[in-house]
DNA sequence: ATGAACCCTATAGTGGCTTTAGAGTCAAGG
DNA sequence: CCTTGACTCTAAAGCCACTATAGGGTTCAT
């Protein structure tokens, strides 16, 4: 049941060198090696990897997947700041999609200064984005 | 009308380091100095700093800002470009924020699993992070 | 014995800054 | 005249989360 670093990489969607990075940080436990010196993983190195990347899909933090690896590590502990980091975590990702979205009206309001070919001494975008009352 | 490097950062919100580095990328030219080699600014500089930022403030990447500068040095250019560059950063931004409601949506059901303290081996945010299943 | 596919370590590069270390400049106050 | 403090200078390292590169070693099939 041990696989080598190309086969876990393969199993789980991570590259061979974003395990061995993992590794470095801390997050992945050294695993054993075989007679060759190849890295050898099993069952709960596969499943730490999961729960790492499934972190990083939600796109947390290294240093918050350390946090929550703490709960993995420990399971008898009280979760309750699993709840805190996560609604830090959700808040986090709602002011970026509220920046976002004001961005992207900047953009379009700016997108419409401009229809059609001109010199760019006269063209409404550049001109825009040179004039400094309009930052708000 | 020539001003320090401070007061530039004051003018125009950048910090001193940020204006440095700008200028190290090449996005800045190299100002005149002082006697005492200070860098000494004038307004086409505060105004070319200015046109930077704004684009900064749209997210725009540096290499972006470049392709836009061309077009400030460069007046009598055709701006097409301009436009084009302005729909693909449209787009970039509309797909970001559609990943990150995504994230927003599986962070908050996530959330849910877990209502109140609970040893973290019985915790449904930290069960449900481990569960490969989760993956969609 | 050779080649291909895999693995190893160590180091540098990415973007857009920020930080640090160590030194120089300048005006005001004692 | 000397010191203090605020400002400035350069060069280099650090940040995050990887990714890429160089230069090698291992394993297995042909």
């Amino acid at each position: 049941m041990l696989i080598k670093i190309g086969e876990l990489a393969k199993r789980t969607g991570a590259t061979v060198e974003t395990i061995r990075y993992y590794e470095k940080e801390g997050l992945l436990p050294e695993p054993s090696r075989s007679a060759g010196n190849y890295r050898l993983y099993n069952d709960t190195h596969i499943e730490r990897l999961q729960f790492i990347l499934h972190c990083r899909t939600l796109d947390m933090t290294l240093d918050e997947v350390r946090v929550l690896l703490q709960y993995w590590d420990e399971p008898d502990r009280d979760c309750g700041n699993v709840d805190a980091l996560l609604d830090e975590h959700i808040e986090a990702v709602e002011v970026r999609i509220e920046e976002l979205m004001q961005l992207k009206q900047h953009l379009m309001d700016l997108r419409k200064k401009c229809l059609s070919s001109a010199p760019a001494v006269s063209c409404g975008i550049l001109n825009a984005l040179a004039d400094n009352s309009c930052h708000q």
